[in-house]
DNA sequence: TAAAAATACTCCATAGGTATTTTAT
DNA sequence: ATAAAATACCTATGGAGTATTTTTA
């Protein structure tokens, strides 16, 4: 379970797309599709029923969907304070 | 910033000492030793003091301890809850 | 000089990109 | 037929282990 992995999903929930979640994060469908799977697999769990027209958040996701933006909230106070310290080099 | 990182940060943190932290994890010195400085290095901040008496958090290492505890408790959360909502496969 | 961290190196697994295929509407 | 996700394949980077070196108390 990583940050990529985690922003992944909350932004696929956000879209209900993966190739626009894809796209705002920066990155290939592909990738995309490989780390939701990647997430999934490691939680044992189907987070998004997909189909072609997009992705929808299963039960499971939407249940584990608050944790994640709260824990990424997090990292990015993490970051905030971090940046607040840079030393000069 | 993932997961692993931010749990040899605490559980350097916890021990004061790397090589300890490390067994403790379950994997090698050296290993831990480079996770901490990719997450510094991400950070660009220095998480911890190192000397031959071990590892003392600096007050940046300080100021980002909690978070990191409360990011891994939600990820620790996420994985119960996915636990409790396991599929037959 | 002893104990802890850092570095060097090697190897395998992971992660991403492009191209393509599958699936459902 | 179209649009979205999944798969295949290739390559590059990352992450771990063992052995060794560095540093400081």
């Amino acid at each position: 379970m990583n940050e990529r992995e985690l922003r992944a999903f909350v932004r696929i929930a956000e879209t209900g797309r993966m190739d626009v979640a894809a796209k705002t994060l920066g990155y290939s469908q592909p990738a995309l599709s490989y780390q939701l799977k990647r997430l999934e697999r490691e939680l044992r769990t189907r987070l998004f029923e997909r189909d072609s027209l997009g992705a929808r958040l299963t039960a499971e996701g939407q249940s584990i969907l608050p944790s994640a933006r709260a824990a990424l909230a997090l990292l990015d106070g993490i970051r905030a304070v971090a940046r607040g310290s840079e030393r000069v080099c």
